[in-house]
DNA sequence: GGATAGCGAGAAGGCGTTTCTGCATCGGGA
DNA sequence: TCCCGATGCAGAAACGCCTTCTCGCTATCC
């Protein structure tokens, strides 16, 4: 009985259109849009029969239309680079399902940090009509966010707070700072720091947070930078931490990944033993951290709740398009695992 | 010079249209059209003066309508289940690379893997007329083959090939032989091997082909079975393969991080050294796998080159449309590194 | 002077939403 | 029982923005 004679299997090819629908329910094409328009007029009866015809020419709105005259999409631009790496594969990942939840649908840009590079992103953004851009890494060029304002186009920044647009971050100096409290709290006085030469905002924030806390209360820094924020990295840095006559005798580092290299480093090239000899602190608190091997002590940053943030931050910008920009700091927490010689009563 | 009196600092708040640049420019609103439709037939100068104005307001071309009349958009849909995960976060990575780089405009849909989910994943994806479907994991339902096909829009399927569609996807089957007989060329008569009881067609693959190769060669093959194909699932495997008296001498993983699980369960958990007493051979080569802890024998399979024979494999199909569904087979290596005690020379 | 490239103007087409208007129906009052 | 106003629903038309096509005209080149 479904075989309906007035269609044969001729080759469709085509998306089917509203027309063909209200052909086929026999109304209006007007019936037919009102009949996907949540708390429209029409008919329950007559909704019935419309969506009937369209779930067997399997209809389905073109959200091009509709976002033509809606005069946006519900498109969300996330702008990243290298999305594979360490933490910000989790981002991506806690960010893309935050925004599908909220019926959202997320482009990756996935790009270089380059001002051409990330205007093109934005561009194309711009061209699609999406609902907002969230930008994961690299700092947005001011004429990014002056665009982004002028088109009325939400801008939610992670992970720098510089910008003026609204950015969610975490306290990088605070944490900083706290790590150096808990060193000094069980008695190491030769500290060192692993980071790198690309001094983005948060690695410096970290590293501003931790040496002066450090050095305010006397204690001794030593500096390691490797190339980049990732396990290489981290042997680079370790390699000159302990290449002189002096190491330190608790390290942190930039992030977990770097905490890994500069790990396996130390236990392939020094007679020292983690954490007996050495303390390890991370951040970031990736899955990885809390394998055997490392088993790192690390500051837990929520890529769940960082991405639940950003959705907020977009939906209140959305219902307030003009207020001025918010600043959402998220507060992170230290994870005690084996990695560190720490007493749990001396963690603040 | 560049504050022009004619336009005052009215709120724009919307995006320009092209009948704004057209006026600015002083041309008709077919000029501005054809001077950014490729190959059209506009003189230079025309153009240029076009092109400045589009600058001056930041008009930037409607792919909504674009789109519309093409009936296609340029976006492409990635369908995705857990994409921070070990090697998917690199063949996602390595995708929206490819497909930004080929001119698309990637969304990336990260969903579950039930039949509803990739649905409700696939309606979003027409509803944005996007030019094509990429599904990476999860099996898609018939249905779904069915209504890609009858909408014309291109669907590659990644790591299965029981489908009818285009896939992409390496010699599981071959790669589990090949690590047999590597392990059997090597004197190891008890073998193991560790897996996951969610039975995906790919680990399937990779247990029948190992374990048949073994087999035949009279070797004894020893099951672990974790709940995931990650390292709490390794750690589960390791648990079930080293609980008896007699346990393997060498063991294929299903994955890198099944084996990263592995291993760290056997150094805590037995007196066995890797790779004297106990060869260890992974899946994937994730960047993990050359770390010092781990140094992982492993087999190779390359994101940038499955993303590129993706995007070749959908190239392909857009030209033409209705040849027989492809099945590209990539190969895959074998990469030596310390965890298995093999000589080079019995690398096939 | 005739051919031609370039350009402006206008209109159609793609598809869904929204507004406006007309019609039918229903309830209530006379 | 009849009529009027209110109400709900349906259809027509306009709109959003771009591309493409046609047509007619002008500047340009040989």
């Amino acid at each position: 009985m479904d075989s309906n004679g007035d269609e044969p299997s001729k080759k469709t090819q085509h998306y089917v259109s509203a027309v063909e629908v209200a052909k086929k329910a026999g109304v209006s094409r007007s019936a037919v849009s009102r009949a996907f328009t949540p708390g429209a007029s029409v008919s329950a009866k007559k909704r019935e029969k419309i969506m009937a015809a369209a779930e067997e020419l399997g209809y389905q709105v073109n959200d091009l239309a509709r976002g033509l005259l809606a005069r946006t999409s519900r498109l969300v631009g996330l702008v990243v680079t290298n999305p594979e790496l360490g933490y910000r594969s989790h981002l991506v990942a806690a960010l893309t399902k935050a925004l599908i939840h909220r019926g959202s649908v997320p482009i990756v840009i996935n790009t270089g940090r380059t001002e051409e590079e990330l205007v093109a992103a934005q561009k194309t953004l711009f061209g699609y009509r999406a609902e907002a851009t969230i930008i994961l890494s690299g700092s947005p060029p001011s004429s990014f966010v002056e665009l982004a304002r002028r088109n009325g186009q939400p801008l939610i920044v992670l992970g720098r707070s510089e910008t003026g647009a609204d950015d969610v971050n975490i306290d990088n100096e605070g944490a900083g700072r706290e790590a150096a409290r808990v060193f000094l709290a069980n008695g190491f006085r030769t500290l060192g720091f692993a980071g790198t030469v690309s001094r983005t905002p948060t690695t410096v924030e970290r590293e501003n947070g931790f040496c002066r806390e450090a050095t305010a209360h006397g204690a001794k820094v030593i500096m390691g930078h490797g190339g980049n924020s990732d396990y290489a990295g981290g042997q680079e840095a370790a390699r000159q931490l302990f290449a002189g006559n002096e190491h330190p005798q608790a390290v942190f580092c930039v992030n977990d990944l770097v905490a890994f290299g500069l790990i396996d480093h130390v236990r392939r090239h020094t007679n020292l033993n983690i954490p007996d000899d050495l303390s390890v602190i991370g951040f970031d608190d990736i899955p990885e951290a809390a394998w055997d091997t490392y088993n790192l002590t690390t500051f837990r940053q929520d890529p769940a709740l960082m991405a639940e943030h950003a959705v907020a931050l977009l939906d209140q910008r959305q219902s307030e398009p003009d207020r001025p920009p918010v600043h959402d700091r998220l507060s992170t927490h230290i994870v005690l695992r084996g990695s560190a010689r720490i007493s749990a009563s001396t963690k603040p």
